[in-house]
RNA sequence: GGUCCCAUCGUCUAGAGGCCCAGGACAUAGCCCUCUCAAGGCUAAGACACGGGUUCGAAUCCCGUUGGGACUACCA
């Protein structure tokens, strides 16, 4: 009987949540979900003066939309310092931890003249064997690490890693003024929360190590680590604001739906063989690290688009109508708390989607279905509303308005007919209809278009279509 | 500088010694479909970083080189 997987999502609160971020949770929640374990939220706020409130609750936010519901917390470290203190005293009392009374100045001095001497910036042990306190001076507490020997590093993604221990630093697990230090911090919270496996950015990949012997000091077995690749920018550097949007909540503000990034970042790293979209339950299933990649991923933020379109076609249109309504708000098509006919959308949406990569595009292009007006794009008004047009949009008004029956079928037979008396391509009249009903040269089929417009509003339009166009022998 | 990690098309990747003169996807180009724009279909171009081994045989194993990244804090 082996035991209950429980994983934890420890980021840090001085961001909001981003892409890397977001992919470690999301391994995090699929490892969990697919052994049927707990998925932990960790507020690493031990830097106090970088951590605020308001990034605890955009992370919170950001891993809500993305639907990566954790079992347990959100835990903040800054509850538990006294719980931290605890297990300091007990490594200084056992020897396994000692106060260092080198003040930042110093070490900071010595590392810079290191440095400059081509030596190895490190601690130089000058406070391990002390037997007395230096006045004056209130002290840090460093752990101790073994002088010689190796530790070993066995890694679900990497391997096996061997460190020498004599390149590892004595680390300061307490500041002077009474605060924990990360590597500390994460050892004592991953064995009180019972964490068994440990995933992470592979830029912990170097502190595991410590965190070993700091397990090791404290008696605790030692977790399972998966040191997940890094995601850079489209430069091979760590991915930054310079790349773009990294915000997870921002692709929320430009329209990608939540699945459709999940899956987008799934990939990035992870793969089943040739298969590209998943579902949900499909990740789950199928999530290993047997299937984890060890390289570092380049960012794509056109991958990612074109998997948005595919979950925008393959979305029924009545969750895209629900989906779709903050951005009606946002880009004023429809007044702040104006509802709309969802039935009716649903159609609309029908016709639109396979053409749309985000849903700020399909807000934009319901816009002509909305409106009460259109307004022309220039270009295509002159290419279109010209006198060559003008007389097939009167007879084509005439048609619609004698004709009782509205539908695509109707108005496909009115069309043909008028196309075959005047001896015109469909596309003739089709194109000018476009910019009269639509505005623009690009629409979904004319008729589709027409009959969500309604019979009413599409004579209105028409109309106002055939006044633009100045003909010149009746000035 | 030291330590550690990594290396297949522009990008994400498949590939566990013969199935690979390397497969899929995005992007790019062309064609088809067509009332426009899409979607869809078909096709094209495009990669095993380099050099040594091991082996009958290497993208796959080993070593080196090069390149990239991470860490080297009283940040996380």
């Amino acid at each position: 009987m082996t035991e209950k997987v429980r994983v934890r999502f420890a980021p840090s609160p001085t961001g909001h949540l981003h892409i890397g971020g977001a992919r470690t949770a999301l391994f995090n929640y699929l490892f969990a979900r697919h052994n049927n374990g707990a998925f932990i939220l960790r507020i690493e706020d031990t830097d106090r003066s970088r951590s605020t409130d308001e990034y605890i609750e955009a992370i919170i936010e950001g891993m809500k939309w993305l639907g990566l519901d954790c079992d347990e917390g959100p835990f903040r470290q800054t509850d538990r310092f006294d719980v931290y203190r605890s297990y300091v005293d007990r490594l200084v009392k056992e020897g396994k931890a000692y106060y260092c009374y080198c003040s930042s100045e110093e070490l900071e001095e010595r590392r810079r003249l290191a440095l400059a001497t081509g030596k190895m910036p490190k601690y130089d042990g000058r406070c391990r064997n002390l037997k007395e306190p230096v006045p004056g001076e209130i002290p840090a507490v460093r752990f101790k690490i073994p002088l010689e020997g190796q530790t070993i590093v066995d890694d679900l993604i990497r391997g096996t890693v061997v460190f020498e221990n004599n390149q590892l630093d004595d680390l300061i697990i307490l500041r002077s003024d009474g605060t924990p230090t990360y590597n500390f911090t994460v050892v004592v919270d991953d064995v009180d929360m019972k964490i068994t496996h440990v995933i992470r950015g592979d830029d912990h990949l170097n502190n595991t190590p410590k965190q070993i012997h700091i397990y090791k000091a404290l008696g605790y077995n030692i977790p399972k680590f998966a040191h997940l690749p890094m995601i850079l920018g489209s430069d091979k550097t760590r991915l930054s604001k310079r790349h773009g949007a990294t915000s997870v909540m921002a692709y929320y503000e430009m329209g990608y739906l939540p699945d459709a990034l999940v899956n987008y970042l799934v990939r990035l790293g992870w793969s089943y063989g040739d298969q590209e979209v998943f579902s949900r339950e499909e990740l789950i299933k199928c999530f290993s690290f047997d299937n984890v990649g060890k390289a570092a991923a380049i960012f794509n933020p056109e991958k990612l688009l074109w998997l948005n379109s595919q979950y925008i076609i393959h979305s029924p249109s009545e969750r895209l109508a629900e989906l779709v309504m903050p951005f009606l708000v946002k880009e004023k098509i429809i007044g702040e708390g104006q509802d709309i006919d969802r039935k009716w959308l649903s159609k609309a949406i029908d016709t639109l989607k396979e053409r749309s990569k985000t849903l700020v595009q399909l807000a934009n292009t319901l816009r002509y279905y909305i409106a009460e007006e259109v307004e022309y794009n220039e270009k295509a008004k002159d290419k279109f509303l010209n006198e060559k047009s003008r007389e097939l949009l009167i007879e084509l008004k005439n048609s619609i308005a004698s004709v009782p029956d509205f539908s695509h079928q109707a108005l496909e037979i009115i069309f043909k007919s008028i196309v075959e008396k005047h001896g015109v391509k469909l596309k003739d009249l089709a194109q000018p209809v476009r910019v009269a009903i639509t505005g623009g040269t690009e629409s979904p089929g004319i008729f589709e278009v027409l009959e969500i417009v309604g019979k009413e509003k599409t004579l209105r339009r028409l109309e106002k279509a055939i006044k633009t166009i100045v003909c010149p022998h009746f000035p």
